[in-house]
DNA sequence: ACTGAGGGTGAGAACCGATTTCACTCCGTA
DNA sequence: TACGGAGTGAAATCGGTTCTCACCCTCAGT
């Protein structure tokens, strides 16, 4: 699964499959992927497995998402564009299916006169739990 | 033009008058808002700005925006919803008009069985000058 | 006026995630 | 073997945010 990345030092794959192993609904911080990657690789370090979310994040292997009022980012697998949701009750963040149109994004930096490279789109609110 | 919210502690309104001088594509940061407080204020204490800004959000009067990538949060007045920009070149944020229609907000918060407060939209690229 | 309670306030410490530093290791090449 | 560059772990550091705490000010009830 992660065999698209190649040449990769062997702690950062680790990290990569961590990541990958927690799927596009994971929602890791870089905390709980370093807890999960000392499992595969014990004496790796913390500011191992953060140099290696920001490689992987510059080579578009994993997406970093700074949640609204989050404390901490998260990460997950490199996937379709999705909005994340974040109950203010829990806290739990769960993925919505919505990516602003990318016409509608086109039209945006034109009348701007900007080029836009990424978008990042979070909603806030109440679980159906939190009610 | 601060009228509109009555019976705010004195440094409280003091906050919210920095807000409101700098306008909707203001984008303060708390320090640059202590920074400015103290012109009008000289004594007054940056935990006093950060407290303001939390009771200004509360009460609507403030938004608190965290735009992905940044370390800090930016504070503006509340205004309509729309997203920022930002240049990952110079780090300028600036406003697009754009926000989620409400039809597509209602169909997603249905759908997942959540209640939607609140929407973020930032995207990120280079701005003209940054090319 | 006096008094007690409660909110507001300033200074600085504490906190926490993110990032940097630094010395060391590993592995390839010459 | 000697060298050099990348990778690595532990710990220090940083920066923004939040908390603590002692003080002050206002105001209601006397």
């Amino acid at each position: 699964m992660s065999s698209t990345v190649q040449g990769l030092p062997p702690n950062y794959r680790t990290v990569l499959d961590v990541v990958e192993e927690a799927g596009p609904g994971g929602h890791l911080t870089a905390q709980e992927i370093w807890v999960r990657a000392r499992a595969l690789q014990p004496r790796i370090g913390f500011a191992t497995v953060h140099r290696g979310l920001i490689r992987l994040h510059e080579l578009g292997a994993v997406m970093k998402i700074d949640v609204s009022g989050e404390a901490s980012a998260v990460y997950e697998p490199a996937a379709s564009p999705h909005a994340h949701f974040r109950c203010t009750g829990c806290g739990a963040i769960s993925d919505l299916e919505y990516a602003v149109p990318a016409q509608t994004v086109r039209r945006l930096a034109e009348r701007h006169g900007v080029a836009i490279e990424r978008e990042a789109v979070t909603f806030t609110g109440r679980c159906a739990n939190c009610g």
